[in-house]
DNA sequence: TTATTTAGATACCGATCGGTATCTTTGTGC
DNA sequence: GCACAAAGATACCGATCGGTATCTAAATAA
């Protein structure tokens, strides 16, 4: 029955749900013992504190994101289809949204200005990994040939990052994934600009 | 000595600063009273409740930015000058924020989504407004020969949008203007392939 | 089976939340 | 100068916040 390990992950789900969707701020204790069903005593036997089960649930919220980006990347070959494959990610995030309340790393950084340092240190970092990210499938493609040979990367991966970004707000606002759309067209015109 | 003018003003500005650094839900009523000065009593008499005085202080908010922004619009000539006006003015949102905290609209876009619904739409409209602005220069950019004919004005207003609000965010993140310097990079090379 | 540890429930703490009723002070019209 | 209305201060409300001390129940080791 009592199955300490489920009980962590289980609190991390919800709260992380929770947090995304509201906010991490605006999210209370109260609100996840009543997701979950657990009471404070579990949560703050598995978490010291709030502060902790924020950084912990946002490493979750990020571990599921980074798992399901990793998979669609994999399933392509050429670094335009990788890079489309991240691009159609980060749509789904509007259309049918892996997580509830869209983008964990927006949604994070957007709160996390001057109060929360920690959340913002975590969530810089989690920028920096998905930037090298891309990083990475551009440097491969130039290798194979499959990209042209004096590309800016570091140029490319900030303006599909930013304007995904951007993005997601705009289609957050209006509802639909209208927004989106038009930048993705946009971005898919800019990576075929730097085939081979 | 006493002026209920200027005291409603006084609120309406530091509570837009408060909210805009610190998040509408995460700031409360007392953060508003040490801010200003004024005690409940005061801040009650003005603002029906929280909600009102969060709806009037975003309309605070955007009046301060879209009349900035109009000015530097009005100074330059042709449409590209116009946009690349627009664009600078949001790299101030990094480099020497005119309101602390970034852009209201980014904002209270990712704070809104569920949770209060009267900030969400006014976001909505707001963001509306400001698409429409961009769709308007180019409109006359058209009309006046200086843009090409057949470019699809929504397209390039939303991916401006879009790429800038994004850049916004990893801005804020990495505490420097590298980010969206590169993004500005990319939305002039953008501008200039449909000039005349 | 029994002793011990551990997971989780319960009951409470002081602080703060948004909001209101009431009172005092200030400005205004006569 | 006085009455009145409006502006703002004060004191309080119940509800909820994050957090903790304590207790019970379940798993584990002997």
């Amino acid at each position: 029955m009592r199955n300490p390990d489920e009980t962590k992950g289980a609190i991390l789900h919800h709260a992380g749900s929770l947090f995304n969707l509201q906010g991490y701020k605006a999210t209370s204790i109260s609100n996840i013992t009543e997701a979950t069903g657990y009471t404070k005593g579990a949560i703050y036997r598995h978490f010291k504190n709030k502060e902790k089960l924020e950084e912990q649930s946002l490493v979750y919220l990020m571990g599921i994101m980074f798992e399901k980006l990793r998979t669609q990347i994999k399933e392509q070959q050429t670094a335009s289809e990788k890079l489309k494959a991240i691009i159609f990610f980060f749509e789904s995030y509007v259309t049918k949204s892996p997580i509830k309340g869209g983008c964990p790393l927006l949604n994070v950084a957007i709160e996390a200005d001057d109060n929360s340092p920690h959340l913002r240190k975590k969530a810089h970092a989690i920028l920096e990994v998905l930037k090298e990210s891309i990083i990475t499938i551009l440097a491969n493609g130039i290798r194979f040939g499959q990209l042209k040979k004096n590309i800016d990367k570091e140029y490319y991966a900030t303006v599909i990052i930013a304007s995904l970004e951007g993005a997601i707000m705009m289609s957050k606002l209006s509802r639909t994934n209208h927004d989106i759309r038009i930048v993705i067209k946009h971005l898919e015109a800019t990576i075929t600009l730097i085939e081979n």
